[in-house]
DNA sequence: TTCCGACAGTGGGGTCGCAAT
DNA sequence: ATTGCGACCCCACTATCGGAA
């Protein structure tokens, strides 16, 4: 028997006031299902790939709070960050790859499991109970140990007070599941929603890069954007690919083609040169744009639109 | 008939393994 | 020995289409 594929959350924010609604913290790190059978544990990541071999560790704490159960479970795996006991997706990444992974990075980069649903025990299907009725039972099994963890969930606490705390510890936002929702393997449905913690800053455009993809050929795909550091230097802060539609596409194409210049303003190149055609543009166009963290560039950015208020020489680094 | 949920497609940052150079 | 590229992770978002309302 296969082992299901992790259920999806819809980006959104439950109602307000109601009790309907379980709130648990959103880690950042790689999802996980993961199974204990007859002494053996295997790790399974969100396409259901086997990554049992990066994470030793994890199946060695495994299988003993496992205690020789039939376990399927639906968890995250995180790599805290020394400094401030968040998880960091960064730090995680030098793991995910790698099998068998030596003694000194698995000192050097810990990883964690943090458990948070049931989805079978010894032959019981248990997706088919209300989300409460699972985490009871996951709570009987007590997993918790120095690399095992079973993070709780809150009720009828406001949203806000959720994300404030969320982001006073440097997690990522919140995941709200319907608390009488069963569990269905594979689909995302507003039964899950997740509420992540989004920035926005206002950036300078420098170029675009056209699509290549059949069917769009030519047309705007990504902007790259640049901001100017302490020092007066206009800095790469990475591309933006998404939040436009196809007609705002086609406008940015067209406003940028009267700022074309053949040479990249930036006054310290790239770090990694751009491999496709970049057409540079003089850097005068400001836009703002949500994103999830700035640490030398941009993560998950996308495009919110032009901010023509704003001078181009008085857009500084996101925060 | 209209609206909405699920899915496919396009775009981003990053890491690693492996084949081509 | 280097380098480039695809395969995976993480993700945001738009466009589309079929079924529900």
């Amino acid at each position: 028997m296969s082992v299901p594929a992790p259920m999806l959350a819809t980006s959104g924010r439950p109602p307000e006031g109601a009790d309907q609604w379980a709130v648990e913290m959103k880690w950042d790190g790689m999802r996980s299902i993961c199974r204990t059978r007859g002494g053996r544990v295997d790790f399974y990541s969100r396409n259901l790939n086997n990554v049992t071999a990066c994470f030793p560790e994890l199946g060695l704490a495994m299988s003993e709070l496992g205690a020789g159960r039939d376990l399927i479970l639906d968890g995250e795996i995180v790599a805290p960050d020394p400094a401030t006991g968040a998880p960091s997706f960064a730090r995680l990444q030098r793991r995910m790859h790698l099998t068998r992974p030596s003694v000194e990075l698995r000192r050097a980069v810990p990883v964690q499991l943090f458990v948070f649903d049931l989805l079978g025990i010894d032959g019981e299907n248990t997706m088919v109970m209300p989300y409460v009725d699972r985490r009871a039972r996951l709570a009987d099994l007590e997993l918790s140990g120095p690399s095992v963890q079973t993070p709780p969930y809150w009720t009828g606490i406001p949203v806000d007070t959720m994300l404030d705390t969320a982001a006073s510890h440097g997690l990522e936002g919140i995941v709200s599941k319907r608390i009488d929702s069963t569990y269905r393997p594979r689909t995302r449905s507003r039964l899950w929603l997740k509420t992540p913690l989004r920035k926005s800053a206002e950036v300078i455009i420098a170029g675009w890069i056209a699509s290549s993809s059949r069917g769009h050929r030519g047309a705007l795909a990504s902007l790259i954007l640049g901001a100017y550091d302490h020092s007066g230097r206009l800095i790469h802060l990475g591309q933006v690919g998404t939040g436009f539609t196809a007609a705002v596409r086609r406008e940015l194409r067209e406003r940028l083609s009267e700022l074309a210049v053949t040479e990249p303003p930036f006054d310290r190149s790239p770090p990694h040169e751009l491999a496709t055609t970049v057409h540079w543009v003089q850097p005068r166009l400001v836009g703002t744009v949500e994103y999830r963290e700035y640490a030398g560039s941009l993560r998950h950015p996308s495009w919110r639109g032009l901010c023509t208020e704003i001078n181009a020489e008085h857009v500084g680094l996101p925060e």
